[in-house]
DNA sequence: TGTACATCAGTGAACGCGCGTTCACTGATGTAC
DNA sequence: TGTACATCAGTGAACGCGCGTTCACTGATGTAC
């Protein structure tokens, strides 16, 4: 019967959401290295061999995490964008706010994706697209946008680069400006990093309004 | 005798240096949470409890690698600075090229001063002045240079800070100066960090060009 | 609706492992007279 | 220069701990007829 059957799946999804949630709780006081399979199930009251059920390995468990990170943050940069009837400029800098928001909400989960790759563990193919969200969001602000034409010199190897992006991503622009969209993605989560681990402790800590003037001055930057 | 007496510390002091480098391999191999004091004593041919006599934790020991690894890429930042009777620009290039190539040399090390802080250690005042080499070096090819003046809305908090920081560091410049500074430091690491760790898989990967491209057009930005 | 069988969740014991740190000790190196 | 003593490096055993993963099992839930 589809409804009793449904019954046995819905507490396996609530069971598997449940040991993910205790994992990122863990997460959070110890970090990716210390999480432990058999501290989450003690946690959750049941015995260790018992999460084989749900997750065949503790690294199995980790990708799982790391793609809901990526999702998180994605979907926290999509849902910070007011949409195309705002004005680019507004839409740019909500969303390097929503972005930086989450991170702060998340430090651990952010540092299981943009910090320091964990030894021993290979990033699946899984990762790629959900990897790729907010800087999707970014450039959906481009589009359909008039950018200022910005000129530059672009060696022969990184111009090659920059055009097979423009084609997979679908933006109109030259080079020059998407390599600067590359530069604005790199400054959005070099500063969120330096924040988050402590880099500017002795200047610009908090780093609010550095961060809401880096955000404008990339949109400039970018010819928004 | 002070003859003997230095024998006797300096077999002291080269194994002192013998574990750390011992430690910095076994970094490269299984990261920060996995250095183990045992396994360190093993690979040196001695007793695991006869580290103890060199350092007295395995944090101190953390610790010291860490100073050593900012001190090390600071170091590799100031020797790539080819000097006062060279043009600025040229220095500040000189500088990034010297901070990455330092970087993709040592990626683990860099992965433990720049990436995800390790829980449950906190980093002790030591680390302060180590880690701000790099950035010195960067602006001391600012000072006693004619820089283009540059104007931009500064919100007062981070005026505020960005002015007690030109007196720190005796930079003479005006705060949105002062600001994207920061962000250029910023740029540098946020730009070395999604090399290392992955990031630009996909994208402008191998970075060489793309890094050198945003080390031009950060100088530009600052007003060099 | 009722029964026989198959699937699945969770148990509890075990395997084999490595870790940081302490401690009482031996023997070598350095110091003072 | 020679001897008595103090300092230090390194040993080896032990403490107490937690880990990931496997496996044979019990009992509950779902399926087919």
């Amino acid at each position: 019967m589809t409804a009793t059957r449904t019954a046995r799946e819905r507490a396996r999804a609530e069971l598997t959401q449940e040991i993910k949630d205790e994992a990122r709780r863990q997460l959070a006081e110890v970090g990716a290295h210390g999480l432990s399979l058999r501290a989450v199930a003690r946690e959750l009251g049941m015995v260790s061999s018992a999460i084989y059920r749900y997750f065949p390995s503790r690294d199995r468990l980790l990708t799982d995490l790391i793609v809901d990170a990526y999702n998180a943050i994605g979907e926290a940069a999509e849902k910070a964008d007011p949409g195309a009837d705002a004005a680019p400029r507004e839409r740019w800098l909500a969303i390097w706010r929503g972005t930086r928001d989450w991170a702060r909400a998340h430090p651990h989960e952010y540092a299981l994706i943009y910090g320091s790759p964990i030894p021993g563990y290979a990033a699946p193919q899984d990762t790629v697209v959900p990897a790729a969200r907010v800087a999707l969001a970014l450039v959906k602000v481009l589009t359909h946008t008039e950018l200022r034409e910005i000129d530059g010199e672009v060696a022969p190897g990184l111009r090659a680069q920059a055009e097979s992006l423009t084609k997979v991503l679908g933006v109109i622009a030259g080079p020059e400006t998407t390599v600067r969209l590359l530069m604005a993605w790199t400054q959005l989560f070099g500063a969120i990093s330096f924040d988050l681990f402590g880099q500017y402790v002795g200047s610009v800590d908090p780093a609010d309004e550095f961060f809401a003037h880096s955000a404008k001055r990339m949109a400039e930057f970018v010819g928004l």
